[in-house]
DNA sequence: CGCCTGTTTGAGAGTGTTCAAAACAAGTGG
DNA sequence: CCACTTGTTTTGAACACTCTCAAACAGGCG
């Protein structure tokens, strides 16, 4: 059963979106389900494409990409675990979907997604609240991507890697040292921010020679000073 | 009754909300909306304050505004008539709402809304739709904002406006010019696309200078060369 | 007419990009 | 173990673009 893969456990937080939906939705869910890997590099879904397929992923992350011809392309949105993938109803896909790392999905045809959504009201409910949550992530990424210097965008970045990453809870200890891994390359990061891969090293030098971060090597990265990072963050 | 005022004609294709549900739900709609007028400059929705009211635009333009502490703001969204205003479900607003021109709205509670979302299916459905659309919309206009030139982005925002404003639905005949009026100042178009005023204004002065448009003056501009412009849009 | 708001134009400075090369890390096969 | 390849990151110098500051210009209204 598929059920067991994704949702072994009802009582654990758990923070796919299996877990958000009530019993009869997930075992709905569980019937259309399709399990699927993927792995890094591969893509899921070409912008163009007529979109027949929606899912949910289950782990890894997987990139967003708007592209036109010769190279200039730009992030749009990352997905992370739990997140929907595709979109339902009628249409072109507008952006391509690539897994950034291995990945697991739980893919359903669109047409069996869409039934779902008709006939479990939870369901759409639930998929309205997270694209509401989506086009607020977004909008808010339009102001940073706009208005804000490089300086900025790549503290922003580090700080938000820094909340999702070391998922530690919330820490109250602003002056701990803080070390985890980048998912993400230089190259990466800069096509979410709007840079490019030099500007991006560059702001990391620069952090790292104000003593506010260090980079032992590889893509590991240590926070030492989470206030001037915030404060780079707001303002140059 | 409300519903004589937005929708006065069941058979007509009309552009608003109330237009693309069904009778039901419209009558629905009518039960819990108040009219309410708004002049140009009042904002509708303050950023951070509690989401009370939702509601659809009649006419008028309201712009979504992200903006931080001293002037630094970014219009990540305009909004016509038939489009959606606010947020269901509980939360702070993420941006402020603010009227461009003067506006007419259909306001509901946010609760009444919400109650209204759950009675009838085909609303939330609507609305999963819509947002759906604005999250292709906000996504499209990341990678303009991140990843294009100030005349590929000037260019672009003409032509995004001639298909709007000139409504002489899907003209042919791409050599004839044709005029209408910037529905936005030179200000608030640089606050759309992320640039000053002025990088505005010398782009609009370069285009005319290449012979592309004219700007007979106030807020005119007539198109003389679409494919000239369209190719502006999409390489410097 | 003066004032106000919005637009245009100019000159200079700053920031990020482009092009180019060096440094670094990791994996492969001799 | 070492040369060699491949891919990523860092660093440098020159350039281009957009912003900032500043002033002139145009129209609407008291």
């Amino acid at each position: 059963m598929l059920s067991m893969d994704i949702c072994a456990d009802d009582t654990a937080p758990d923070p796919r979106v299996c877990a958000s939906v009530m019993r009869s939705e997930r075992a709905a869910l569980d019937t259309i389900g399709r399990y699927k890997n993927v792995s890094r590099g591969e893509t899921v879904i070409w912008a163009g494409d007529e979109s027949t397929i929606c899912g949910n992923l289950l782990s890894g992350v997987l990139k967003l990409v708007a592209c036109t011809t010769q190279g200039r392309e730009q992030i749009v949105g990352l997905l992370y675990p739990a997140d929907f993938v595709g979109q339902p109803y009628p249409g072109r896909a507008e952006f391509t979907i690539t897994a950034m790392t291995d990945a697991e999905l739980c893919v359903y045809s669109r047409r069996a997604f869409e039934r779902l959504l008709t006939d479990q009201a939870g369901m759409e409910r639930l998929l309205l609240q997270r694209t509401l949550a989506a086009l607020n992530i977004a909008r808010r990424q339009m102001w940073t991507l706009a208005r804000t210097s490089a300086a900025e965008k790549v503290a922003g970045f580090l700080i938000d890697m820094t909340s999702r990453t070391a998922s530690s809870g919330c820490r109250a200890t602003y002056d701990a040292p803080v070390t985890f891994d980048l998912p993400l390359s230089r190259g990466q990061i800069a096509d979410v921010l709007g840079l490019t891969i030099q500007t991006v090293s560059r702001q990391m030098t620069h952090l790292k020679a104000a003593g506010i971060i260090r980079l032992p090597g590889g893509r590991a990265i240590t926070i030492t000073d989470s206030i001037g990072l915030e404060a780079r963050a707001v303002a140059a």
